[in-house]
RNA sequence: GGACCCGUAGUGUAGCCCGGUUAACACGUCUCCCUGUCACGGAGAAGAUCGUGGGUUCAAAUCCCAUCGGGUCCGCCA
């Protein structure tokens, strides 16, 4: 017999059927034992009484969480035994058959709360328990509606989804990149993608002109409420789109999608308010506001996008420039001696998305001028010829006919975090790690063989006097 | 790299300031009773060298130092 879910159990009132899970809970009263089984649409009860003694001694003995199998007739609850708390709250399984898949230690933690009590060591350690809480797997179900939405968005839009690779370059400017170190190739190394900004580049000269992918970012820096080592981005680059065209696919984007799954959201104004940076700081002295009209409402989202960064910043610690966004971003002019001379005079057509005092993607148009891409990274610190040795793809592909181009890379996990309200992107992010990038279920990074480092041309040396 | 907060039965907390009986409570677990519960109920039991190491003291969960683990923030995050 095929088994079928809890919740298509109403549907064969007075049949034989079979269903399968996890053990919910165990209400024993000495001859009549109920259980409540859970799978992933919903709970049923299933009563066992002594009339069927093979099955009555073998239920005695079930515990929370194992894992069962029953076939048994669907009835009608008694009059009065209606729970309307559950979805088959007027109906209950009589067993003819029990099958145990198998039994469960008892769990180190409560799942039947939202679980923000228990420490979130434990629950990292065992997320395939924590998973299980209901919390949780709206979460994870949430969060695949929102990527099937933006797939179905963009698709019917006439953008493709295109993989890029995760093995690739590392570059200089940015965060510090995953290293990845290669056997065929000993001394030389791949790294894991900061962001796929250089490959959906050259998908503009490739003449895809409209590219998304929910893409996974790789960053080696330190973790925080809003941030992991790796993140997911909805990457999206536009050829011959101007700034507002993508700032108005965005908003488009964001304000179906709020009104498709989160109905009971309200999203304080539409259209976004967009302001520059410059009289953002101004007006509120930080670059991304939270514009909700009442903060205590768990249900407002302001969303606004900040433009026009100055291109340049100067970073005191090291004395020397940086780049707001990245060095492909476009300069508000193509005047090269005045990019050099005066960096901080220079605006960029550089925007954030912004929610709630949230900033949750940030895009720009991209620089197709290779004098001008030069002259950014001169400002950098950077001699002419690394630069054309570095990013020798983007001066040799811009020179077969490349059209202007931009994109935006919003975050999924901070988005999720935000309209869930939940305190951390932790909550949102199926397998995350710890504050300092450790996956306490795999417990990773962890240490490899030495002829794994053989292999690699890897030695490890280790740090005298700590 | 820096600052701050937390660490006590399986889980969550109280006790810590102001050192002194058998380290308390809730949930969970186990045993027994219970045929309509659904957070079932009732009776009982087991379960903690108070993160670890050292120090002060007649005496340390409690005070001090170090260390480990978790979190938040600053730096960092093109």
């Amino acid at each position: 017999m095929q088994r079928i879910l809890n919740t298509e159990t109403a549907k064969y009132l007075g049949k034989t059927v079979k269903v399968a899970g996890w053990v919910n809970t165990v209400r024993s009263h000495g001859k009549i034992i109920f259980i409540d089984l859970r799978d992933r649409s919903g709970l049923l009860q299933i009563i066992f009484t002594p009339d069927k003694e093979n099955l009555y001694t073998l239920a005695q003995k079930i515990r929370p969480e194992w894992v069962i199998g029953v076939e048994g007739k669907v009835s009608k609850r008694p009059r009065g035994m209606v729970n309307p708390k559950i979805e088959t709250g007027n109906i209950e399984l009589h067993p003819e058959n029990l099958e145990i898949f198998s039994q469960a230690k008892t769990l180190p933690f409560s799942i039947d709360t939202l679980g923000y009590e228990i420490s979130e060591e434990k629950r990292l350690k065992y997320r395939y328990l924590d998973l299980r809480r209901e919390r949780m797997r709206k979460n994870l179900k949430i969060r695949q509606k929102v990527l099937h939405f933006i797939r179905d968005f963009l698709t019917n839009q006439e953008f493709i989804e295109i993989d890029t690779p995760i093995l690739t370059k590392s570059t200089p400017e940015g965060a510090r990149d995953f290293l990845v170190p290669s056997r065929l190739q000993p001394g030389k190394f791949y790294a894991l993608p900061q962001s796929p900004q250089q490959y959906k580049q050259m998908l503009q000269v490739a003449g895809i002109e409209k590219y998304f992918q929910i893409a996974r970012a790789l960053r080696d820096e330190d973790p925080r409420a809003d941030r992991q080592a790796e993140h997911t981005q909805l990457d999206i680059e536009i050829s011959f789109a101007s700034q507002k065209e993508i700032l108005d696919l965005v908003e488009r984007l964001y304000v179906n999608l709020v009104k498709k799954l989160f109905p009971e959201k309200r999203v304080t104004k539409i259209p976004f308010p967009r302001m520059t940076y410059k009289k953002t700081m101004e007006k509120y002295g930080t670059d991304k506001p939270d514009l909700r009209r009442n903060k205590e409402n768990l249900n407002e989202l302001a969303f606004a996008f900040i433009t026009d960064f100055p291109m340049f910043e100067w970073k005191e610690g090291e004395k020397k420039w940086g780049v707001m966004h990245h060095p492909f971003t476009l300069p508000q002019t193509e005047d090269i001696k005045k990019i050099k001379k005066e960096p901080d005079k220079i605006l960029a057509f550089q925007y954030d998305f912004v929610l709630n005092g949230y900033e949750i993607g940030s895009g720009s148009l991209r620089t197709t001028n290779l004098e001008v891409l030069t002259a950014v990274f001169e400002v950098l610190g950077h001699k002419k010829q690394d630069i054309k040795k570095q990013f020798r793809h983007y001066f040799d592909a811009f020179r077969y006919g490349v059209p202007p181009h931009g994109g935006i890379a919003p975050g999924i996990d901070r988005f999720l975090a935000k309209v869930l309200n939940e305190p951390n992107i932790r909550e949102v992010i199926p397998f995350p790690k710890t504050g300092d990038n450790r996956d306490l279920m795999m417990d990773v990074p962890s240490e490899v063989t030495e002829e794994q480092l053989k292999e690699l041309h890897i030695k490890i040396v280790k740090r005298k006097n700590r």
